[in-house]
RNA sequence: CGAUGCGUGGCUCAGUUUGGUAGAGCGCUACGUUCGGGACGUAGAGGUCGCAGGUUCAAAUCCUGUCGCAUCGACCA
């Protein structure tokens, strides 16, 4: 909403989108940063967002199968190393820990990047027989990687995730549950999060080290720049190989297996701030607000006033997560307040509303002010809040279509990227060389070779030879 | 890892050039008046000036070193 701007201390999203997001994290209150670099304080506000998305996800994965476990966080450098890809992937940005107390360990641990070489150690004993398979597991956990340049909840040291792990027998299944999973991430994006977005499969440069194939979903944000949401690799057997994990099939015959992970992180707060923020701070989707609706007495010490408020909540929180902002804090700084926080819904309720058997219910995605009769409230709050989701998701959608593009030039693909900001969809030849000189040239990576192909002309765009795939390419965060 | 900026009450910062009793606004506490878009009055609490050396009669201020954080680049969820 709001085009006026009315809290101060956030800084206008046009001015300086960066600056805008760091204000809308802090006075929204969700983190703080800490005396070590990179490493925040996920407050109760930030935290209850995540605990909502964890939950909600965690439901969808169960109902495909899914069984979660939870395995250590160090890993010892030798398991680190047994599949040279990964280990050339993450070496750079793993933290070690080389001392337990005061004694020097034998061997130094890793703090996990993530955990492939830790399931499959664990699955190298635990999978003997065709009958064993398919493991599908997931751990929630946090993992840790030494980041040079760190942004509150889209680039941390230590970030919370979910990571799931499987193995399969064959490689169809394998390939199978790689696209399930893809798919139940973009659902949920677009469901509960309301943010569209673009499946498709990273290049061989962008894929995951030690995977055969990698999918992403990506997401715009407000300021055109992409944002990878998700990701889910199939890694063929190549861990397998690399591991022993080997298993007896129907035919008697010892198979390795094939394996895929997926992980989601706590970057997925950052994409709601940016997909759906506006001057006057956060917007939360109502699916994952921890507070749906805030009302908000007015006159407050007047008789009556905080207990009609009080009865308000009682009865509502049956059906929605709702407060009562009874600070002695003035209206307007409540108003404020419930805005920079993004709580979907706030309700006024004052002397004049009570004697007339009304109140007064506020949008945050719009600002628009409704009157209801008290006795309404209940179905109107449930109405609006579905309302608030669908249309949340509308918006990002147009924005997004809006902020897409075409080109088959280089000149106009140059062009694109210099004059606006967003995705460019354009054709590609499929070697690398064109992907490094787009990057060198215009720092714009690609996103992915969506899986709804175009045809938008038969030479790649940067080097004129036959094009074989259609790309998004954007900037990244 | 490169560039830039910043470390002074909870927060934002002034004070550093030119060394001389640690300041302001906001927030916080108490009481009172207020209340439909960040109200006001009165009284009060709160700081080893990031850390370590050095120069000096005297250091937030000058010198040396060091640590940390933020932003922007290269790398990455």
């Amino acid at each position: 909403m709001a085009e006026k701007k009315l809290v101060e201390a956030i800084t206008s999203m046009e001015e300086d989108f960066a600056q805008w997001y760091t204000d809308v994290v802090k006075k929204a209150e969700l983190i703080d940063y800490t005396s070590v670099k990179g490493c925040m304080v996920i407050k109760p506000a930030g935290y209850a967002i995540w605990e909502l998305i964890q939950k909600q996800l965690d439901d969808r994965f169960k109902e495909t199968g899914v069984e979660n476990v939870y395995l250590p966080m160090f890993i010892p450098e030798s398991l680190l190393q047994k599949e040279k890809d990964h280990v050339e992937g993450f070496a750079p940005e793993v933290a070690w820990v080389t001392h337990g107390g005061l004694q020097p360990l034998q061997e130094r641990l890793c703090v996990r990047p993530t955990s492939e070489t830790l399931f499959c150690d664990f699955y190298k004993n635990d999978i003997q027989s065709y009958r064993d398979l398919p493991k599908v597991y997931n751990q929630w956990c946090s993992v840790v990687r030494w980041e040079k340049e760190t942004r509150p909840f889209l680039r941390s040291r230590e970030f919370l995730w979910q990571e799931g792990h499987t193995a399969h027998a064959t490689a169809q299944d394998a390939e199978a549950r790689t696209i399930q999973m893809l798919n139940v991430y973009a659902k949920f994006l677009e469901e509960v999060l309301a943010i569209p977005v673009v499946k498709g499969q990273k290049t061989e440069k962008e894929k995951f080290a030690g995977a055969v194939a990698t999918y992403t979903i990506e997401a715009l944000m407000h300021d055109g720049k992409a944002l990878q949401s998700g990701t889910s690799h199939n890694f063929g057997s190549g861990f397998a190989e690399a591991f022993g994990i080997q298993f007896t099939d129907k035919d008697n015959t010892l198979k390795y297996v094939h394996q895929t992970s997926w992980g989601m992180t706590t970057r997925l707060i950052g994409a709601i701030i940016m997909v759906h923020g506006d001057n006057s701070g956060l917007v939360l989707p109502p699916k994952v607000a921890p507070t749906q609706l805030m009302i908000v007495p007015i006159m407050q010490k007047k008789e009556g006033v905080l207990d009609k408020a009080y009865e308000l909540r009682d009865t509502l929180k049956k059906s929605f997560r709702v407060k009562v902002d009874d600070t002695d804090k003035t209206p307007g700084w409540k108003f404020a307040e419930a805005e920079m926080r993004g709580y979907p819904l706030r309700l006024e309720i004052g002397p004049k509303d009570i004697e007339a058997g009304k109140c007064v219910l506020c949008r945050r995605d719009n600002g628009e002010k409704i009157e209801v009769a008290l006795d309404e409230v209940e179905a109107k709050v449930g109405e609006l809040l579905e309302t608030i989701q669908k249309e949340m998701l509308e918006r990002a959608r147009a924005h997004r279509e809006e902020h897409t593009y075409e080109a088959t030039t280089m000149e106009e693909f140059e062009n694109l990227f210099n004059t606006k900001s967003g995705f460019v969809k354009a054709m590609w030849c499929e070697d690398q060389a064109c992907e490094d000189l787009i990057k060198e040239k215009l720092s714009v990576t690609s996103r992915c070779m969506p899986f709804e192909q175009q045809n938008l002309s038969d030479k790649c765009v940067c080097c004129g030879k036959p094009a074989k795939k259609m790309v998004y390419w954007g900037k990244a965060y």
